[in-house]
DNA sequence: TTATTATAGTTCGATATCTAACTATTGTCA
DNA sequence: TGACAATAGTTAGATATCGAACTATAATAA
């Protein structure tokens, strides 16, 4: 009973997460900057180089909405685009060295935030919990 | 380990799950009806009468969103305004009955959406999902 | 080789969402 | 009572987001 009440838990939780990113973004200096922006340049952290496409699937956003994002971190000066060679069809985004240096604030803002969150949770409530997740997620997508 | 896993899921839960909200409004003849339109009906389906400020706290949404969202709820003839009498800052909603006339729809997609996303989940899990839910909630707001 | 189909990315129009500024009304206190 | 503060709601401007339509390029098939 009461199931309702994990979905409402749910959207708190994202929400109040989202807010606290913002949050933090901007303390370091990246006002403006949102978490999908900061999924982008998480990926990129990782990747090095990376069609549209594959940035737009890994973040889980259309292309339409992947366009106005890289838009914007290009305009910060923290991506930038290059032509496939090969593909002329193709888009290569990169970090730029300012993209780069960002990469320790938003490491460490995301290991503040977990631990914000699971603060208490012994590891096996931690496991837990994921594997409950994975079984909802594995329900509903 | 891998705490960062679960708000990744948590994020693809909800968004899945508003996906599925959507999908099954629309199926339901509510076209373009979001799950914040159905935030604010299942209010006004166990408030009967509510000011703007007490919908836009129960739903999480600021004033000045809720004013879009009504807006539209209104043209689509789902609730309607009332001025107070008593006080004329204040601003009532409430259901009109064709809005009424849904009630059934919302809570059937509602316990749809629920038995979907746990379907399979003894009520330990359940409990036990919820609970943890609840600690990360308490860490994050 | 040319016509058709598929793919990558952008643009357009719509909408939910926010913050900040605003209007209008009510409450308070000196 | 009259000025100032508080409160309810709207408006303005910005942005993330989406689906649909579009452009340009590449691949395939006849």
């Amino acid at each position: 009973m009461k199931k309702n009440n994990a979905l409402y838990l749910i959207s708190r939780i994202r929400e109040a997460a989202n807010k606290f990113i913002i949050q933090e973004l901007e303390t370091n200096g990246l006002k403006g900057v949102v978490p999908s922006h900061g999924d982008i340049l998480m990926v990129l952290y990782t990747c090095e180089k990376c069609t549209m496409k594959e940035l737009a699937q890994k973040i889980h956003r259309t292309k339409a909405t992947l366009t106005v994002l890289v838009d914007k971190l290009i305009a910060l000066k923290l991506i930038e685009k290059e032509k496939s060679p090969q593909d002329n069809r193709v888009t290569y985004i990169r970090l730029t060295p300012l993209g780069q240096s960002y990469k320790g604030i938003f490491e460490k803002i995301s290991d503040e935030l977990n631990n914000k969150l699971f603060k208490g949770f012994s590891d096996d409530e931690t496991k837990n919990l994921v594997e409950l997740l994975q079984k909802t997620r594995a329900n509903i997508e």
